[in-house]
DNA sequence: GAAACATATTCCTTTAGAGGAATATGTAGT
DNA sequence: ACTACATATTCCTCTAAAGGAATATGTTTC
């Protein structure tokens, strides 16, 4: 992979919440949605972008998309996603993205289902 | 220094060009072009580029302008940097650019003097 | 001080991509 | 089959920034 196609997925805010995110392990868009605050059609696309550039695999899971990182990253894809990693402490941010994914039940309910109804997707 | 700052400065070509070549040491804008073989222009605008985020300071020696990269780099601007060094070693770009580095007599000679009545600018 | 040189800046055109509203697609449940 | 849900895609508008020609600025040399 190139170098360069890597820094340009690096060059979005959006992004980057979302690589640190998926640094901790798969998640569904609707997941998120729910960590970054943000509108679905913004996720959405920056992970369409991730994914045409080969930063990120899908792979479907009932109603759901799975995203997660490769499982094989090349030598400069793994040491740019490990000095974000590395960096991203120091940032408010990430930080908290990470927190509210800790608080996360991980289960994708329908809104106003009680937990145990949901299923879970990631 | 924000960490999104700095990745916006290095998903460009030109300015990974600079940057890597900048991790050798100063240089000035004269051997930029003539290693990058790229417009005065072109240059000078990137370089600006840099400057204003702070990934290099200039200081002018005689008629030239001299940059370098800042002598205390934030935790992250470091990290990338170095991240940045080791990842060019492996796309050819790179590598001829340092080559280059390498054969250039560091002499800020007008063109068609003889290599010793030029005077050292880096 | 005029000319040559090194570099920066201004002005322009063009393009990539960000953001969002609306809509389309695919899936599950009934 | 109809509905609700999760996500993607298609429009659109807007902005940052890339690239280059021309020009401006600052420096040295004569």
């Amino acid at each position: 992979m190139e170098l360069l196609r890597i820094y340009e997925c690096l060059c979005d805010r959006t992004r980057l919440r979302l690589l640190n995110l998926l640094a901790q392990g798969p998640l569904c868009v609707c997941h998120f949605q729910e960590i970054l605050r943000e509108p679905q059609v913004k996720i959405s696309k920056h992970l369409a972008y991730l994914r045409q550039r080969g930063l990120v695999k899908v792979e479907r899971r009932g109603k759901w998309m799975v995203y997660e990182l490769p499982g094989k990253p090349s030598r400069e894809l793994k040491a740019n996603l490990a000095c974000l990693q590395d960096c991203a402490q120091e940032e408010a941010v990430f930080r908290r993205d990470v927190e509210r994914l800790g608080k996360l039940d991980r289960s994708c309910a329908p809104v106003g289902a009680t937990s145990d109804t949901g299923q879970r997707c990631c």
